[in-house]
DNA sequence: AATGTTATAATGTATGTACATAATAATAAG
DNA sequence: CTTATTATTATGTACATACATTATAACATT
């Protein structure tokens, strides 16, 4: 009974397989208590790949600072990470539940709509080819203080008759199978227009702390692209960082 | 006569000499403006070293987001607007300076101030104590995007006359012996109020992207408080995060 | 002139191999 | 019993090689 094991017919490169499985392995409590991994060697003999593409997925975890290598002692989860990559990849609803804050979904709307140019791009997708655009408002009970839009990449598989109250990454793992790896985001701000402005409650002109969000799997396929409008006077972003 | 070239002998390893190679030549201004770099075969062949160690120099720069590889076309320096990654610990002019944006300084003031409640609260001290700031307006050379307000904590031991157009941390480490090694971010939007509309040379009430950043030594000990403003047109701030 | 087809030139994926280096463990010497 | 010495075992560096994939360019076809 092999628990982890790699498709050498499957399309999807594998490193980026072996990346995923990983990934999956450090969740192990013994890993995350610092226990080595099996030795390079070892573990490439047991998953069928080459050390050389085996080291090519642990590379780009050590890159993001999830493990750590020592000559001879071997590789093992980093330990005490305090920077914002570990911390940051939580969703919204997550987010909000950790600082406390009860959620209210003010406004909550599905459509099917043909990408733009720049969406059509990052999903490498036709520019005629539909996708599911998800609106949401939300925010305290009292309050929305956030704009949210998502565009699913159609390999999803969404249909748009799921339940959108659910946390949505836990909806994507569990029925749809998409594990959502990496992101890249940018944030800026923005003033606010009469639409946004309307739906925040704001002044237009308001000044909106803006965050795009491009999520991956782990093969770096698309797989959603999220805006984020966030009224300022009550949201603040917050990274830490170590050298 | 090469420009760029590797010593095979030299004790460092190739793919880390191929590293500072890259980053030497993509300072270079076709580069910047988007020109292909040298196929990795050619520069390969021309470096005297195997592909695959420059593939791996090249994959931790695509990885920064400094390049950007795309199949047949291929690879050249990323066109991004001025970004910031949390990531990597860098303070401003590094940070500009590997991107190639050259920065000018627009202002920059001196003054001794009595300390707010929460910096006095920061930076432990008594109200009454005098801190240094620092207020610096700083962007490219035609268009001012930043103006960063600074708060020295008195154990650093600044005068006041030192070369504050000097890259900040390498003076500190330098010559007062403090190594900055946490930093606490916060970031928000606000909209630009007169004085710093007028330094930023926008219009009042523009959207500006808001970072707070808290540095301390490697003894949790605060060493700086300082503010920075950002013209949200051009300036983005990039956060990769896995989970 | 628009469309379809084929070549080609770049990156992408993957393997096998070899030796270097460093930290630890085992052993020998004093 | 402490200190050198040596072996072992993990990662680190580096190469040569092969074929896959894909965006573009060149060409041919309608």
């Amino acid at each position: 009974m092999r628990k982890y094991s790699i498709d050498h017919k499957s399309p999807v490169p594998l490193h980026a397989q072996a990346e995923t499985l990983l990934r999956q392995l450090i969740q192990e409590e013994d890993y995350r208590n610092g226990k080595v991994l099996p030795n390079e060697v070892e573990l490439a003999k047991k998953l069928a790949i080459s050390r050389t593409t085996l080291r090519q997925s642990i590379n780009k975890l050590v890159f993001e600072g999830l493990l750590v290598r020592k000559k001879r002692s071997g590789t093992r989860v980093a330990q005490n990470v305090v920077s914002s990559k570990s911390n940051n990849w939580l969703s919204f609803s997550q987010e909000m539940k950790l600082r406390g804050i009860p959620i209210k979904n003010f406004e909550l709307h599905v459509t099917w709509v043909t990408p733009d140019e720049e969406l059509a791009a990052f999903f490498e997708i036709k520019p005629d080819r539909k996708v599911l655009k998800l609106e949401r408002v939300r925010g305290r009970p009292d309050e929305p203080f956030v704009y949210f839009v998502s565009y699913f990449h159609p390999r999803v598989g969404l249909t748009g008759e799921e339940d959108f109250k659910r946390p949505l990454y836990e909806m994507l793992e569990q029925e749809h199978s998409i594990i959502a790896t990496l992101s890249k985001e940018e944030i800026s701000a923005v003033a606010a227009d009469d639409n946004i402005a309307d739906k925040l409650r704001l002044p237009a002109g308001s000044p909106l702390l803006f965050r795009k969000r491009y999520v991956f799997d782990p093969g770096e396929r698309a797989i959603e692209y999220n805006l984020g409008y966030y009224k300022a006077s009550s949201f603040v972003y917050t990274v830490e960082s170590t050298r």
